[in-house]
DNA sequence: GTATGTGAAGTTATTCACAGCG
DNA sequence: CGCTGTGAATAACTTCACATAC
């Protein structure tokens, strides 16, 4: 499923270039994987491939978009403006994928108030009445490993749906809220584990398919 | 693979909280699989459990990270010193995990020769010498999507073997060098196709297992 | 000829079920 | 008993192989 993202970034890119077909072998191959993969990946959701041509780039993606729900522009809250929280906001790549930043939420008194990538920092005592005024689904967590399961819950009480939580910490998802993690430190930890166990370079000659 | 580190997350919890004893049950329960899952994943390094009692809390912490190899501090690299790589930098969960970040690069002249995080951030032409003579292996790659693929094979050639990306690039890895993509986008657009399948709350039924 | 779509085969990952040990 | 460790069974995922369409 993931790797339905990962065919859009690719079709953006040909897009770009003024590419208008495109094979699934060339929308494979940077995932390292079989073209049949992607064939039967998009196959799942119905057919969208001219025999003998390979797909539109145009129409793909915005078949692939409709799949993923992204056609229609989301709303998304950001909890915690930290370091982290702040480059998420102005991060630039969000709104031309379907996403924008509408509220902004953190504790400290120092904060609250201001502006961040022209958004006003509220506290994140008035969540609910402002993310269900809105109507908000989605949100981003950006704040301490501590106060992570606590606003999720407040966040899922307040009508949000998915939770995009930055922080490490472990937390049974609230009811009917889906909640995606991304642990930045596990992922060094991955590559300290690859890298670690190639003593030299060159030195691997398996076959390096997925292994994680 | 990437459960393991799921499993130290919860264990620093547990060292927190001065638990000493830990059985698979609860380490497997946050991540939604069976603990024989985890009995199964931490079998395959050896056997560090106790029959009868579970695991020793503080010791498989120890021989996790000696698995992962973050018992030694590693030193790190970043590339691209934008509002993401600052907060990366900056990010504190980093150093307690094994992960010390020794050196900074960017292109804009306006930053070079200033400070982030107390590190001093050089020109990109400079990476080979100065990564060769500290011998830094990991990096991290914070630049535009299209600097992205040409700055990670300068990476590689100045002897660094693990990249961890935050651009959405595509690109193939350079030859000995294992590159891992956070792509924060998709991880949006993952929990748009979950939330947007689910009209109202509370209706879905689904056992919730994986669905990725 | 070229590239999709898809049953069938093969491979990998997860769960079941239970023996073995403190 | 409680909980680990692990063969055997099952399920999930990926690749093979080829019929089908342009």
């Amino acid at each position: 499923m993931r790797r339905l993202s990962a065919y859009l970034r690719k079709l953006e890119d040909l897009i770009e270039k003024g590419v208008e077909q495109v094979s699934s072998r060339d929308l494979a191959e940077h995932i390292k994987v079989g073209p049949e993969m992607t064939r039967r990946d998009l196959g799942m959701f119905g057919q969208f491939g001219n025999r003998g041509r390979g797909y539109g780039v145009e129409t793909l993606q915005s078949r692939i978009r409709g799949i993923l729900g992204t056609q229609k522009e989301w709303d998304v809250a950001l909890v915690g403006v930290g370091d982290l929280g702040r480059a998420l906001i102005r991060y630039p790549e969000f709104s031309p994928r379907g996403f924008r930043f509408v509220a902004a939420f953190d504790n400290d008194p120092k904060k609250i108030g201001t502006r961040v990538a022209g958004i006003e920092i509220h506290p994140t005592s008035k969540m609910k009445s402002i993310l269900t005024r809105l109507g908000v689904r989605l949100a981003v967590l950006a704040v301490p490993p501590q106060a992570a399961e606590p606003v999720a819950r407040q966040l899922s009480k307040a009508g949000v749906m998915g939770i995009l939580d930055f922080s490490s910490a472990v937390m049974a998802p609230p009811d009917g809220t889906v909640i995606d993690h991304v642990d930045i430190s596990s992922h060094l930890e991955y590559l300290s584990f690859r890298v670690g166990s190639t003593r030299s370079r060159k030195q691997s000659k398996t076959r390096s398919r997925k292994q994680h």
